[in-house]
RNA sequence: GGAGAGAUGGCUGAGUGGUCGAAAGCGCUCCCCUGCUAAGGGAGUAAGGGUUAAAAGCCCUUCGAGGGUUCGAAUCCCUCUCUCUCCGCCA
């Protein structure tokens, strides 16, 4: 949520911000409701004010042992006219609430201007694609000739964008997963953390999917309504709502691995083969909690530490900022990191690291204490892909596969995987 | 699933219709005393919002959430959510 503060006071430079997005924000509208909230407000607290004033008088009235009834003559038409007054203002706000809520977040100066993921920048890149001497063969190729990856039997349990996976590529996936969640804790200061799969509205709110991304979760139940989480950013990054975090417990770190669900409503027709874009995948995820002029600084270190998995994995990648057509809802910069994917001879998402400032601490009140001011102020949030496991396990086949279709097992993994050097089909 | 108890400020915890935004303790801040990695004394210390260019001041809201009763609700009534205890079931 932007501040409405600066909505009020700015809503033209918002306005300008946001259409750099592509994102329409009709201040002249917004105002007009601000003005009549403005009014109404002023005007129904006035109403409160007399109400608790001639309260305490017959209180007071009533304790001396006078009459009251002449006090409470006098203030019979009150209640019938504050509570109009309060059910106005209530209306009001709540549409003012609705709009702020649909609005995404500012965008940071250096985000480049642009109108998709073509006009991302790159910021750096760091490896080099392997040179095959051999036609280069996608997953899916090399999953199914090894006999452990399987689209036909999981489309037969559940229908498109699911995979079921076997033997050492499966053990591979749960090796990268481990290798992450110790490179983060052990090298980069992060807390694991294990957290619901399952969460309430509110939560979802918190972070940003709702109200405005309904459609892009997979809704469990109606009454109580859970979601299934679509990114651990969610159930983690709630680890703060409605804390006063004391001066000096900031920066927080927590990582955390977890199945992601997404509906992938209005992706259709894209990745549709392969486990590139799925219902169901498995991820890693960084997330920080800072002080608010920290989180610039922090971007830089949390991009850092998904690169360095990737760095370790020996995987050539480039990070790009995100430019302001590509960048999500309530990020205020974004860095994708992508990998090198020699079966479709290009770079693809791995990794998205986020700094979302105040938007969503100002939604789940995440605040600390302003060691200066004594006062509680909101923290900013950051997360991160520490990275994908799903898509780190395509990009380990990919680029570590043989000729004869077997696949090299990463050095940094071999300990998680008993030792084990080359994954064939034997199993 | 059945029975019961509870939800109060950064934390613990009193408070059953007006004198309660709320005792006390802890924590924190400042001051005094002491002259030493201690103790003691005093003062202050909830959040959110409105008004304002901003601050001060003033006002409003908030005692899990939402409704209701009342001139007036932390306190009474209803619904919901969550937590805890016991029983049952169970990975």
């Amino acid at each position: 949520m932007i501040d409405p503060k600066l909505l009020r006071q700015s809503a033209a430079d918002v306005a300008a911000n946001l259409a750099r997005r592509g994102f329409e924000f009709d201040a002249d509208a917004y105002l007009e409701l601000e003005e009549r909230r403005k009014a109404l407000q002023v005007e129904t607290e006035q109403l409160q004010s007399e109400r608790n004033a001639s309260a305490k008088h017959i209180g007071k009235a009533k304790a001396r042992g006078e009459d009251i009834e002449p006090l409470l003559a006098a203030v019979k038409d009150l209640g019938d006219r504050l509570e109009a007054g309060e059910k106005a203002l209530q209306e009001l706000q709540g549409q003012l609430r609705d709009i702020e809520l649909g609005l995404p977040n500012l965008m940071s100066e250096d985000v480049p201007t642009g109108d998709s993921e073509d006009d991302n920048t790159e910021v750096r890149k760091w490896g080099e694609p392997p040179q095959l001497d051999f036609a280069a063969r996608d997953h899916i190729e090399l999953g199914e000739s090894l006999g452990q990856l399987d689209f036909d039997a999981a489309s037969k349990i559940s229908g498109a964008r699911f995979v079921v996976m076997k033997g050492q590529l499966a053990r591979l996936q749960r090796a990268l997963i481990q290798f992450m969640l110790d490179t983060h804790t052990s090298e980069h200061g992060y807390t694991e953390t294990y957290v619901p799969y399952l969460v309430k509205p509110p939560a979802l709110i918190g972070t940003g999917q709702l109200p405005k991304f309904e459609e892009d979760q997979f809704r469990t139940t109606d009454e109580p309504p859970f979601y299934l989480i679509p990114t651990a950013e969610v159930p983690v990054t709630n680890l703060a709502s409605d804390v006063i975090f004391d001066a000096d417990a900031l920066p927080v770190r927590y990582v955390a691995h977890t199945p992601c669900f997404r509906s992938e409503a209005g992706s259709h027709g894209q990745d549709t083969r392969g486990m590139i874009r799925q219902h169901q995948f498995e991820k890693v995820e960084l997330v920080q909690f800072v002080a608010p002029d920290a989180s610039m600084d922090a971007l830089e270190e949390l991009t850092g530490h998904a690169e360095v998995v990737l760095q370790k994995l020996e995987l050539p990648y480039r990070v790009v900022i995100l430019c302001s057509g590509d960048i999500g809802f309530g990020s205020t910069k974004t860095y994708d990191i992508e990998v090198w994917l020699p079966g479709q001879n290009r770079y693809r998402e791995i990794s998205s690291c986020s700094n979302y400032n105040d938007f969503q601490a100002r939604r789940m009140k995440a605040r600390r204490r302003n060691p200066e001011t004594g006062k509680p102020e909101l923290i900013h949030t950051l997360n991160g892909s520490g990275v994908a496991a799903g898509r780190a396990l395509i990009a380990v086949m990919e680029n570590y596969q043989q000729e004869d279709g077997s696949i090299r097992v990463p050095a940094v993994l071999q300990a998680y995987m008993g030792g084990l050097e080359v994954i064939d089909a034997s199993g």
